[in-house]
RNA sequence: GCCCCCAUCGUCCAGCGGCCUAGGACGCCUCCCUUUCAAGGAGGUAACACGGGUUCGAAUCCCGUUGGGGGUGCCA
C-alpha cells in the first residue's frame, strides 16, 4: 500500500492595518500559488490581537483586497484574537517546564550591568513569579534546550542557521498579560496544522525563535517547511515604505489597474514562468501548473511601475468588448459628464480606446469629447493648428461635410481628396479639424470619432471653431 | 557594532561546469506602417561587482573583498 502524500497547508496571516500592503499581497499570492500548484490547502489567519487594529472594517479590507486579486481560501479564516486562551496556556506550560521565566525590565540607566540589554539573564534563576511590569521570557539556553544552534533548510534560500548565543531571551508574555507574536504564531500555526510557512525575508531572523518555541512546546516539526520570499524594494533598493511608496494594493485598483494584471505582475517579482511567457491573461488558472516555490529567486526585486503599466495595458487589450465596457464603467461614472455618458457612443470607439490606454483611469480623458457639449480647447494645440490656411480649410470642410456620406471610410476618403485639392497633405488638414472637434490635436482616430459624433454635431463644432477664429482675428 | 541574507543589461526573469561571441521581457533609441496618438512589424542600446582558488574548461562550484538589503522592541 503506497502512502498518500501528506496534505500541504499554507497560510497567509495578515494584520488588519486598514490596507493590504503590496508586499503582503505578493506573499498572499505566492502562498496561494504554492497551495494551488501542489493540491495544498490555502488558509487565512487574521492577526488581530492588537486591540486598536482589530476593527471589523479593517479586516474587511483584507478580504476585499484578496477578492480583488481573485485569491480564494479553503477554510473559514481564523481570528487570532479568538485564540488568546491557547496562547496563554502555551506560555503557562513553558513556565511550568522551566523553559520560560518571569523577568523584570532593566531601566535605561542600569543597562551597563546587562550589556545594554533591557532584561537581565540573571532573572532566569530568580523564580520571580508574576508582578507589576514583569514579562515572561523564553529561556534561550543551550544547556536547557540541548542544542547550540538552530537551523532549517529554506525552500528558497537553502540552509540557514543561527547560533543560540545570538538569540536573546525573547518576550512571550508582555507585562500587560498579552502574548507576543512569537507564541501566537507558533501556537496558531500548529493548531491550523500549517506545513509550509511562506513569508517575507524580513522574518528570517524570527524563524530560529519559532523553531525553538515549537520544539519546546512539543509540537511536531518534522514536516514543517519554510520559504522566505525576497523582499520587494523601491528604486532605492529599500523595502517599500508606506511613506514614500504606493504600497496599498487597492489603490492600484482605484487607479485603474486590472486585478489580473496586478496578479500577473506580482508573480513576476522574484519568479518567472519557465517558458518565458510573461503575460498571462488568466494568471490564476495558468500559473499554478507552472509554479514551484523552490524556483523563486533569492535576491530582492525592484517594483517597476513602468512594467506594471505595460502588463496592465496587455491585459486591457486582451479584454472582450463587453468586458472592457464593464471594467470601464466605474471610471466613466466618476467623470463630471457621467450623466451624459451613453453606451452606444462609447461602443463606437471602444476598440480604438482599448489599444490606447494602459490603465482604465485613462479612458475618460480619451472619450470626454463625445460626452460634453463643448470640449475644452487646449490653447497650445489650438495655437499650433489654427494659423495659416487653417481657417479657409475649415470653411471648405464645413461645406463639404454637409453632403459627405457619414461613414468613417467616406469621411477619410473625402478629406484625403480635399487635402490633395487644397495642395496639402492629409496630416495637415486633419489637424485643425481634430482640434475643432475634440479640442486637442492628439486623440482617437478622427474619422471614426466623427462618425460616432454625427454630422450635425460635427458641423456645429466646426462652426464654433470658425466663430472663434473670427474673434481671434478681429 | 553584532546576526542573517543577497550579488547577470537601468529594471524583472533565463542560465543550475562546456550548447554563452550570455537569452527573453520592460524601458530607451532608430526605421517601417500610418488620419494625430497608440497598437503592430524590423533593428539597436545595455550586464556576468572585484580578487583568489577548484577544473582540461566557470556567469555557473569554493574562499575572501567590496557593495546592497533585512534584523537587532514588552511591533508584527
Amino acid at each position: 500500500m503506497s502512502e498518500l502524500p501528506a496534505e500541504r497547508r499554507m497560510r497567509f496571516a495578515p494584520a488588519p492595518t486598514g490596507y493590504l500592503h503590496l508586499g503582503s499581497a505578493r506573499t498572499a499570492l505566492f502562498n496561494w500559488l504554492a497551495a494551488r500548484s501542489t493540491g495544498g490547502t490555502f488558509l487565512l489567519r487574521i492577526e488581530d490581537t492588537d486591540l486598536e487594529r482589530s476593527r471589523p472594517e479593517l479586516v474587511d479590507v483584507v478580504f476585499e483586497a484578496l477578492e480583488w486579486m481573485g485569491l480564494d481560501w479553503d477554510e473559514p479564516p481564523i481570528r487570532q484574537s479568538a485564540r488568546e486562551d491557547a496562547h496563554r496556556a502555551a506560555i503557562d506550560d513553558l513556565l511550568a517546564s522551566g523553559l520560560a521565566y518571569w523577568s523584570d525590565p532593566v531601566p535605561e540607566s542600569d543597562r551597563e550591568r546587562t550589556g545594554g540589554r533591557a532584561h537581565d539573564v540573571a532573572d532566569r534563576d530568580r523564580n520571580l513569579g508574576p508582578g507589576a511590569g514583569r514579562a515572561v521570557r523564553f529561556r534561550v539556553d543551550a544547556e536547557a534546550l540541548g542544542v547550540t544552534s538552530v537551523g532549517w533548510h529554506d525552500e528558497i534560500r537553502g540552509d540557514i542557521s543561527f547560533d543560540l548565543e545570538h538569540i536573546e531571551d525573547f518576550v512571550l508574555r508582555r507585562a500587560d498579560g498579552s502574548s507576543t507574536f512569537f507564541v501566537a504564531n507558533v501556537v496558531d500555526d500548529a493548531h491550523m496544522r500549517v506545513t509550509d510557512v511562506i513569508r517575507g525575508e524580513d522574518l528570517v531572523n524570527v524563524t530560529p525563535k519559532y523553531l525553538l518555541l515549537r520544539r519546546a512546546l512539543g509540537l511536531e516539526v518534522a514536516d514543517l517547511r519554510f520559504a522566505h520570499l525576497p523582499l520587494i524594494v523601491n528604486e532605492r533598493r529599500k523595502k517599500l515604505s508606506k511613506r514614500r511608496d504606493d504600497v496599498s494594493l487597492l489603490d492600484y485598483r482605484d487607479r485603474g489597474y486590472l486585478g489580473e494584471a496586478m496578479v500577473n505582475y506580482l508573480a513576476l517579482l522574484g519568479w518567472g514562468p519557465p517558458d518565458g511567457q510573461e503575460i498571462r491573461v488568466d494568471p490564476l488558472h495558468e500559473l499554478p501548473p507552472l509554479f514551484r516555490i523552490e524556483d523563486v529567486g533569492e535576491s530582492s526585486a525592484t517594483f517597476d511601475p513602468a512594467k506594471l503599466r505595460h502588463v496592465d495595458a496587455e491585459h486591457i487589450r486582451a479584454l472582450g468588448s463587453a468586458q472592457f465596457l464593464g471594467r470601464v464603467r466605474p471610471f466613466v461614472e466618476a467623470a463630471p459628464w457621467a450623466d451624459r455618458f451613453r453606451d452606444e457612443l462609447f461602443a463606437g470607439v471602444a476598440d480604438e480606446v482599448q489599444v490606447r490606454v494602459e490603465t482604465l483611469a485613462e479612458v475618460p480623458d480619451l472619450v470626454e469629447f463625445l460626452f460634453v457639449e463643448d470640449p475644452p480647447v487646449d490653447d497650445a494645440d489650438w495655437a499650433a493648428v489654427s494659423g495659416g490656411d487653417a481657417p479657409s480649410w475649415l470653411r471648405v470642410l464645413a461645406d463639404r461635410m454637409v453632403d459627405w456620406p457619414w461613414r468613417s471610410a467616406d469621411l477619410h476618403a473625402g478629406t484625403t481628396a480635399l487635402a490633395e485639392e487644397l495642395g496639402t497633405r492629409l496630416r495637415n488638414l486633419q489637424a485643425p479639424l481634430r482640434v475643432a472637434l475634440t479640442g486637442r490635436r492628439v486623440g482617437l482616430p478622427l474619422f471614426e470619432s466623427m462618425e460616432v459624433l454625427g454630422r450635425e454635431e460635427c458641423l456645429r463644432r466646426v462652426g464654433s471653431a470658425l466663430g472663434r477664429l473670427e474673434a481671434d482675428g478681429s
